[in-house]
RNA sequence: GGUCCCGUAGCUCAGUUGGAUAGAGCAACAGAUUUCUAAUCUGUGGGUCGUGGGUUCGACUCCCGCCGGGACCA
């Protein structure tokens, strides 16, 4: 059957052509939602088309209101409000809608089916744990794929790990001065966390060294210059560099530790990738691509030797590219990396799910790709995101009010089973499914809470907030599918069988409600352009919100007439499905019992 | 110095190619359960959409200035 929206908007051109001669430009036809307090369905907005009425926008919508309910069997009806037009459509259309579903399933979109993405997200540094600014990386970063695939496209999720680099040199020197052999295993800590304690060690111990150093009187640029840890680390790092066995060996060690500790939080998160990098092995790439800019005259080479670009005439600075000992920077690799990616996998389009402070960076990235003349560059796109802050202000290491991944996921948990405790409805359930369940609805808290909000605007992580299980949240979601779980399986017990008859008569409610699953395509498409999860789940909570308005005013097992019933129970079961499958988009498990 | 982002109810957020009297949740208060899961539902109060101009039939939305907050580039 055909789209609601594109049975109007054609019938409105031809209702333009026949009444006033003239051919509507299809961006002109503005079709909304009706508001609630008036009567109707959709709404046109009429005052586009008056410059070809030539008439007032009340004659216009009411010549228009009365072509279309003439035409169309599924306009019901039609009343003018000033400027608009609202169409009541028809029952009879939307119990199609809802058998149409009920028999072929939840209609699939397949607008991008040819084209190939990949996603770009995680990207931790192996020196320190996942806190909750990675949580948010990473929801986004899972979701939006998830929603891409959802639209038909391929999509290949990639991590890049810094695995490289001072950081890790600083862990390692700690762990060799005072680690006495530890590993994660004799100290009974996960890896990353273990790995990390060294990397704070290292600073500990590197601000204690500063500080005798200025209480010796050297400057703080004089302390800095004479630390003999800093020294070493560097050393470190040189040996790394050159290929040190030892070194590399200790590297892999701790590395290993490392990803241990990042697969127990990642698995916890449920996001896994098709293929990891790590910056160990790309970090030398975007060299050769210096060169051949310098060739073709897109890069410039300055008197110490150093290679740069000069953007000016696009509005930003000249950036350097390589330094003048020849060594990398940041987007050099970033340049041959995404060369390299493109060569293996001939993506369409290629997302890098980073934090807003990168935007000027990836500007230029795209920019210089393009200048390099690769057409696939249009492509790129920087999937920008806020921070996530706290009522205290920013999350500072250095103050320790950063909040842990896996810290933050126990607590979810934790608050989980104490409230499911309280409330006392799943005394049948083993340890082991109790467990399941805190974790399913503690992590749907969680996801819940981030994704709700656009990842272009900066948030706040109230911890009280976050942990809330009523109202805009997770649990109340999941608690209404655990809620039609329930009915439908009474419903099947009792031998009750869903069937969408041709007559019934739609409450509000319900054509509301059958009317909200139609939305998820137009939903879907939107979140899939704008790279947006928080539209799909603002949807999903109006859609859960719907149903138990639904639900509390609207009996099912105990409604009498068994067509209505039947209507109510296939209501009822795809109302379930479209959550199970947003909240999936989401990382969300949609349980069944609570 | 330059570039970019943000500012909506006490708090957290929706409001997306400009459309009607700007909406939810939390918090506060009042109610609903002999009933399909009350992690629910209903109601009340709460707004100069930072601010001043401009564009037009119409601006939270677009343009310019200012104030406040944040990020980035040397």
């Amino acid at each position: 059957m055909q789209n609601i929206f594109s049975l109007l908007t054609d019938s409105i051109q031809k209702a333009i052509l026949s009444l006033y001669s003239a051919n509507a430009d299809i961006h002109s036809i503005v079709i909304q939602r009706t508001r609630p307090e008036f009567k109707g369905d959709f709404t046109v907005v009429v005052f586009p088309f008056l410059k070809y009425s030539s008439k007032t926008p009340e004659q216009t919508a009411e010549e228009l209101g009365a072509y279309l309910y003439k035409e169309l069997p599924e306009v019901k009806g039609y009343s003018v409000v000033k400027g608009f037009l609202n169409i009541s459509t028809s029952n009879e259309y939307w119990i199609q809608y809802l058998r149409e579903i009920t028999h072929a399933g939840l209609p699939q979109v397949h607008e991008g089916s040819q084209s190939r993405v990949m996603v770009e997200y995680s990207c931790p540094n192996t020196n320190k744990p996942l806190h909750l600014g990675h949580i948010r990386n990473n929801l986004v970063g899972y979701s939006i794929s998830r929603i891409l695939q959802e639209t038909g496209r391929k999509v290949i999720q990639v991590n890049l790990i810094n695995d490289r680099g001072i950081h890790i040199c600083k862990s390692m020197l700690a762990w060799q001065k005072w680690g006495n052999g530890a590993t994660p295993e004799s100290a009974g800590r996960k890896g990353d966390h273990f790995v990390g304690d060294y990397y704070v060690l290292f600073d500990k111990k590197y601000k204690e060294e500063l500080k005798q150093l200025k209480n010796g009187g050297a400057s703080d640029e004089e302390a800095e210059q004479k630390s003999l840890l800093m020294k070493e680390a560097r050393q470190l790092l040189i040996k790394w560099e050159t290929g040190d066995k030892a070194t590399l060996a200790l590297w892999e060690r701790m590395n290993s530790w490392v990803y241990e500790g990042f697969e127990v939080t990642h698995k916890r998160l449920g996001i896994q990738f098709d293929k990891v990098y790590y910056e160990s092995q790309t970090y030398l790439l975007g060299k050769e691509v210096v060169k051949e800019g310098l060739k073709k005259g897109i890069f410039f080479k300055k008197s110490d030797g150093s290679v740069w670009i000069d953007l000016t005439a696009e509005g930003l600075d000249e950036k350097l590219v390589l330094r003048s000992d020849s060594t990398s920077v940041y987007i050099t690799q970033d340049l041959g990396t995404a060369i390299q990616r493109a060569d293996e996998y001939r993506f369409d389009k290629l997302i890098y799910v980073v934090g807003n402070e990168q935007e000027y960076h990836f500007k230029v990235l795209f920019l210089i790709l393009k200048k390099l003349g690769y057409d696939w560059a249009t492509g790129c796109h920087h999937l920008s995101y806020g921070m996530v802050e706290l009522p205290e202000g920013k999350m500072k290491s250095r103050e320790g009010t950063v909040v842990d991944a896996d810290d933050l996921m126990d607590e979810m948990e934790q608050t989980a089973a104490e409230i499911t405790k309280e409330l006392g409805k799943i005394e049948n359930f083993d340890s082991e499914k109790a467990k399941e369940l805190y974790r399913t609805l503690g992590m749907g808290a969680l996801k819940y809470f981030i994704l709700k909000v656009d990842p272009k605007k900066k948030m706040l992580f109230n911890p009280r907030e976050s942990v809330d299980f009523e109202g805009n949240t997770g649990p109340f979601i999941q608690y209404t599918h655990a809620r039609i779980c329930s009915l439908l399986n009474k419903a099947e017990a009792m031998g009750f069988k869903p069937a969408v008859a041709d007559k019934i008569v739609l409450s509000e409610k319900e054509k509301e409600l059958i009317i909200r699953l139609f939305e998820y395509i137009t939903v879907i498409q939107d979140a899939a352009k704008t790279y947006n999860p928080s539209l799909l789940a603002n949807y999903v909570y109006e859609l859960a919100k719907e149903y138990n308005q639904f639900y509390h005013d609207s009996p099912v097992l105990r409604e009498e007439n068994s067509a209505i019933r039947g209507f109510r129970l296939a209501l009822s079961i795809q109302t379930a499905a479209m959550i199970r499958r947003a909240l999936g988009l989401l990382g969300i498990i949609a349980p069944e019992k609570m």
